[in-house]
DNA sequence: AAAATTATTGCAACTATGTTGCAATAACAA
DNA sequence: TTGTTATTGCAACATAGTTGCAATAATTTT
């Protein structure tokens, strides 16, 4: 049987912060922006649950953390994860795009279920000052 | 000035464990394909350094784990990492794939760098074997 | 070939991200 | 208001990876 859900501030708490950001957080982004003390334990409960819902989804960053967005078009049933998320390399923020990604062609015998796809490069934001002093896309450190 | 490097035994093995997979490796991996002890920070520093080489390249799984695999088309000046990886959902490795990857057109104002791109899907030696019995993709518990 | 130099290794302790068991708390139903 | 039980906070744990340092072993020098 389902185990009913129930609303607590903490869920709130946390779906306002998401709804809130343009950008997928970690936990130290919702740790930051969550006035009221939440534990650790709480707050990746709470993210993990909305993710068994359909309602998040989870971006694994290529520095070992995992960041999370509101899903914009997925079922608990069926996550639409294949999508582009986008990283600026100089304002660090991760941007998930809605547009779906076309892959080339995969090699014959592969079958493609889910892509999940981090490109890397200037946001619009960041794109003007890219020449500011030759500056050097922040040490990419490389995946 | 440049730190000289020394081929050790250690690097050989690593190397040698790297050359005959033909997908990438994880810290794991490594243990059980290393006959000889080998300490856990000595393997993460040499595969550090290959890396920082240009000659392996890190693919970040959805696990949390680090996958490594040998790099073909990079130097050390540039990593070409943005070709394709892909994971079969059934047997759990992860290979690269030299095709490099095309990605839909980014919305304006936005500029692409690089991109590393994770598929999950069935490799050809899994796809026969899919409705074997209904199989449900081997909850993808990634190695 | 032996000695000197210093990159590399092994060890142990540590960091960081995330998870789990359990008693206390707080949503929600009655 | 009271009872039920999902949720929270705490503390301890798990896992992936890093770091300082003395010992070891590739190279270079003699």
């Amino acid at each position: 049987m389902e185990k009913l859900k129930r609303n607590t501030k903490a869920k709130q708490l946390i779906m306002s912060v998401l709804a809130n950001s343009p950008s997928a957080l970690c936990y130290d982004d919702f740790e930051r922006r969550i006035p009221a003390r939440m534990d650790k334990a709480t707050v990746y409960r709470i993210l993990q649950g909305f993710c068994d819902d359909g309602v998040v989804h989870k971006i694994s960053g290529e520095n070992g953390k995992t960041y999370y967005a509101l899903c914009h078009h997925c079922s608990s049933e069926r996550h639409n994860d294949s999508h582009l998320h986008f990283r600026c390399v100089r304002c660090a923020t991760i941007l998930c795009m809605d547009e779906p990604i076309s892959i080339s062609p995969l090699p014959s015998g592969y079958t493609m279920l889910e892509a999940s796809c981090l490109v890397s490069g200037y946001c619009p934001d960041c794109l003007p000052l890219r020449d500011e002093k030759h500056l050097q896309p922040t040490k990419t450190t490389t995946t």
